[in-house]
RNA sequence: GGGCGCUUAGCUCAGUUGGUUAGAGCAGCUGAUUUACACUCAGCAGGUCGGGGGUUCGAGUCCCUCAGCGCCCA
């Protein structure tokens, strides 16, 4: 803050309009939120902010969690931090591919060569063209560049104050060289390893997901109660399953080792059904008595217990379900696939294979049906299906190779570093905890999808075409970022490829969290000397149903490869609700666009509602919170121009001026404020900082701005007038400030009215600053108090609040009494007293008696 | 099934380690009328703090229990 407080420009009739188009453009040719390079870490306060996907639309949501930590950087900004904010869009993936697919109508088919002059449709027509890899590729690069303008647009009207220097994307080479670094890093430790595995696999998108990316959804089934045969001919066993089509791939039955009903059974053999394979009866703890008969059939594979149960039982594979979700050939009486009636199995297989599930289903259910071995009617029970989040069908289980990140022998490492993380709320940690608890398999990165980073290895293929997945060649660091379906391995020739003797290269691509989850090392130029200056972050903002994605694989991958956290503390920002309290979701069709409230209410009204939601907590839409937003930026315009306009042609002044008694207390309950806000601040609770500020700044402009403006208005050389100057601008000053993270604009707009540079890099308010240690002396109070009594009466009379009062009598306790003495020429001002009496009591009683006539 | 959060005025929410008579804004009602502000100002009214039990001199706040809503994990 300059010496000088007055005022150099204050305009006729300031308006809130247009101060996001004045203020935007000339925050970028000022670069005042450009980050120092220099600066040491000690010295910086970076920011690990969420990367959106661009191929979603834009959201209210938005608005709501990127206003805070925005907050947080302003203030850090203010309190001398050099802030690392950078923004970047996560463009790759799935979410894209959907987008692209639709919007141009066209499909990936990898097998096709590249068409140099391919020219995207206007319009999706009737059926799905289909191009290849590299033109899809082109597709999903040009749609999210218009997709990030969008967001762009919408951060800088909001006024994020992003470094837009550091700008990044999960795509851009930077990040796919980023990318497969870590990756290689993490497979010379050992933490990544290939493996053709039981892996959930969704047959409309036909890739592998991940744990993180499912959910359950209930959804209706059938038990149906289907007899097997005893391997030793004496009677049956009945089981019942909700998944008959998979029958010919049961491996085996399992039951709760206590049930009695099974106990004779446990190590002897039972014999499917229609295909009559004999298979083990085993006793395992996850089998439910409780469900149906309480003995469950164990195919390869219809869930994940089953991947379990065949893992720890070793039980052979007969995997039925392909890619595609129809069922593959199968040759029953051949290595693999016994069957004590080869042909009657093949009979009925012949119906099966090519059919999707629903279709087997009917076939055998119809063929249990006439052998008799279907027992009863179906019985419909609802049951949780696990579902890939974007998914539409099912999860299947299908065996295929994957890449794999060790996860599950860190699990107590890395809930370690949860407990370790500073969580805002705190409560969130939970989040967290549970997810790492119950993580079952490891964290599959393999997607068999196209606009994604590939892994960059090939595999050697011997002389009978056989690839050696166990020794994958790697790609030299010096020649990253590397595509292995387009650049030949290492030492090889194009020619090669798919060749005996030759290579072939991964044909997958990294799941979008397996590259968003190094964040920091991407934005922070991992390798650079910068990295050292921004690491570990200090903050990671983000909303809480992406803890066991982005959150956890970032703690992942930055534990293995840093041994660290990748941030001190985690900023977690609740939903924004429907006004009527519901989750928002496309489905539903009440999803609020950000642009046209922006347009209405203006920047810093959306910010004041977004700040006014604590951090975690779900927060409706509210229309009326925004206009309170704006009706106090109005009023930040109003009292400046008020408080700014006394002071032209005054001298300077500084908080030695503030000598009366009522503009001390005053000092001093700023002081308050201004501690209070720095510590909410300091907690990351902007919410808190807010809400205290706004109290303290209408309390201000209600009434200590009445009373003390009789002052204001008097001769500059008066020693009075002077106090009033002095507290009025030493106020003004901080409030601006204090305002200036909520209301980048309008606080802007005054600050630079009787400032040098920017508000936003003005320095964050201090006690030391009012001057010596103001002490409260509960005289503005006592004096508001009586001034509130004297407004009642004239309000209760319906007069004016002009009129005046011929005699004010004020009663109270002694201290009160002086209080009130002491501040008591604002009083009569601010009242139009002509005479006042005092009068010890127990209590503070007023008694105005009106002028009887002006 | 396990866990987390929420429940305070018609609405949205504060209420910091237990401490006078539970606060604010919005909406409502009654007024004022322009020398910072009509996108203004003043005032009024509105609550057995979800139910029950307990600890305490004292509970919106701590403990137990029940209910409803939301979410996370299995």
């Amino acid at each position: 803050m300059s010496d000088d407080l007055r005022p150099r420009s204050v305009p006729e009739k300031p308006s809130v309009e247009g101060l996001e188009a004045a203020w935007i453009g000339r925050w970028d040719d000022e670069g005042i939120y450009r980050f120092d390079r220099t600066a040491t870490r000690a010295q910086v306060f970076s920011i690990d902010t969420p990367p959106p996907t661009v191929s979603g639309s834009l959201h209210i949501g938005h608005v709501f969690s990127y206003t805070h930590p925005d907050l947080i950087a302003r203030y850090q900004r203010m309190t001398g931090k050099q802030v690392f904010y950078p923004m970047g869009w996560d463009d790759n993936g799935l979410p894209t591919e959907r987008r692209v697919e639709n919007y141009f109508g066209v499909r990936c088919d990898p097998s096709l060569p590249y068409d140099p002059d391919f020219v995207a449709p206007d319009a999706p027509g009737e059926q799905k063209v289909s191009i290849s890899r590299k033109n899809f590729v082109e597709l999903c690069h040009r749609l999210t560049a218009t997709d990030e303008e969008a967001f762009k647009n919408l951060w800088r009207h909001l006024g994020v104050s992003i470094d837009w220097t550091l700008e990044y994307s999960t795509i851009s080479a930077h990040a796919q060289e980023v990318s497969q670094r870590a990756f290689l890093a993490m497979l010379e430790r050992g933490e990544v390893y290939s493996s053709e595995a039981p892996t959930l696999w969704d047959v409309d998108f036909r890739t592998a997901v991940s744990q993180a990316e499912l959910e359950d959804r209930e959804r209706p089934g059938n038990y149906h109660r289907v007899a097997f045969a005893r391997g030793d001919g004496r009677g049956s066993v009945e089981i019942e399953t909700t998944r008959p089509e998979l029958l010919a791939s049961c491996v085996a039955l399992v039951a709760h080792p206590d049930d009695e009903r099974y106990q004779a059974l446990f190590g002897s053999t039972v014999v499917t059904p229609l295909f009559h394979v004999e298979v083990p009866v085993v006793a395992h703890e996850l089998a439910d008595p409780q469900k149906g008969s309480g003995i469950a059939m164990i195919c390869t594979f219809g869930d994940v217990t089953d991947v379990i149960w065949w893992r720890e039982f070793s039980l052979p594979t007969r995997a039925l379900i392909g890619r595609d979700g129809r069922f593959l050939p199968a040759d029953f009486g051949s290595e693999g696939w016994p069957s004590r009636d080869p042909e009657a199995a093949h009979r009925i297989y012949a119906q099966l294979e090519g059919r999707t599930v629903n279709q087997v289903r009917a076939t055998v259910v119809e063929a249990l049906r006439e052998t008799g071995e279907l027992i009863g009617e179906l019985r419909p029970i609802t049951h949780p299906v696990k579902f890939y989040e974007k998914g539409e069908r099912p999860l299947e289980i299908v065996t295929s190779r994957q890449w794999f990140v060790s996860t599950l022998e860190h699990r107590d490492e890395l809930l370690a570093r949860g407990e370790q993380l500073k969580w805002h709320p705190d409560f969130m940690k939970h989040r967290y905890k549970s997810w790492v608890e119950g993580l079952n398999v490891d964290w599959n990165i393999s997607r068999q999808r196209f606009f994604g980073v590939p892994f960059p290895v090939w595999y050697r293929l011997d002389a009978n075409g056989v690839a050696d997945f166990e020794n994958p060649v790697v790609a030299e660091l010096s020649s990253l970022p590397v595509d292995p379906s387009s650049d030949p391995a290492p030492g090889c020739e194009e020619s090669q490829r798919n060749q005996p003797g030759g290579f072939i290269g991964d044909p997958d691509v990294m799941d979008t969290w397996a590259t968003s989850s190094l964040s920091p090392q991407i934005a922070g130029h991992w390798g650079t000397e910068l990295f050292e200056r921004v690491f570990p972050m200090d903050l990671r903002p983000q909303a809480h149903e992406i803890i066991r994605t982005w959150l956890f694989s970032t703690v992942v991958r930055s534990h293995f490869e840093h041994d660290s956290l990748p941030f001190s503390d985690a900023l977690i920002s609740g939903w924004v609700l429907d006004p009527d309290r519901k989750k928002m979701s496309k489905s539903v069709g009440n999803v609020v666009t950000p642009l046209p409230l922006l347009e209405l209410h203006g920047a810093d009204a959306l910010r004041y509602w977004a700040a006014s939601g604590r951090p975690g907590t779900d927060t409706a839409i509210d229309e009326g919170q925004m206009k309170i937003g704006r009706r106090l930026a109005i009023k930040v315009l109003n009292v400046s121009k008020f408080v700014l306009g006394r002071l032209e042609g005054a001298d300077p002044l500084s908080a030695a001026d503030a000598t009366e008694p009522i503009d001390r207390d005053m000092l001093a309950s700023l002081a308050g404020l201004i501690a209070e806000a720095t510590s909410a601040f300091d907690n990351y609770d902007y919410a808190r900082a807010l809400e205290r500020t706004e109290a303290f700044f209408w309390s201000f402009c209600d009434d200590y701005v009445e009373l003390a403006k009789t002052r204001a208005y008097g001769e500059p050389g008066d020693a009075a007038t002077r106090s009033a100057h002095a507290t009025l601008t030493l106020t003004l000053s901080a409030l601006q400030r204090l305002f200036a993270p909520f209301l980048p604009f309008v606080t802007e707009e005054v600050w630079r009215w009787w400032n040098d540079g920017s508000v936003h890099l003005a320095e964050w308010p201090r006690v030391a600053e009012l001057g010596d240690a103001p002490r409260a002396s509960g005289v503005f109070a006592a004096v508001a108090q009586v001034l509130e009594a004297v407004r009642r009466e004239k309000s209760t009379q319906k007069v004016s609040q002009r009129k005046g009062v011929a005699e004010l009598v004020v009663a109270g306790p002694g201290e009160l009494l002086e209080a009130v003495q002491m501040g008591q020429r604002d009083l009569i001002d601010a009242g139009g007293v002509l005479s006042i009496l005092y009068e010890e009591a127990p209590e503070l009683e007023v008694h105005a008696t009106l002028v009887a006539e002006d």
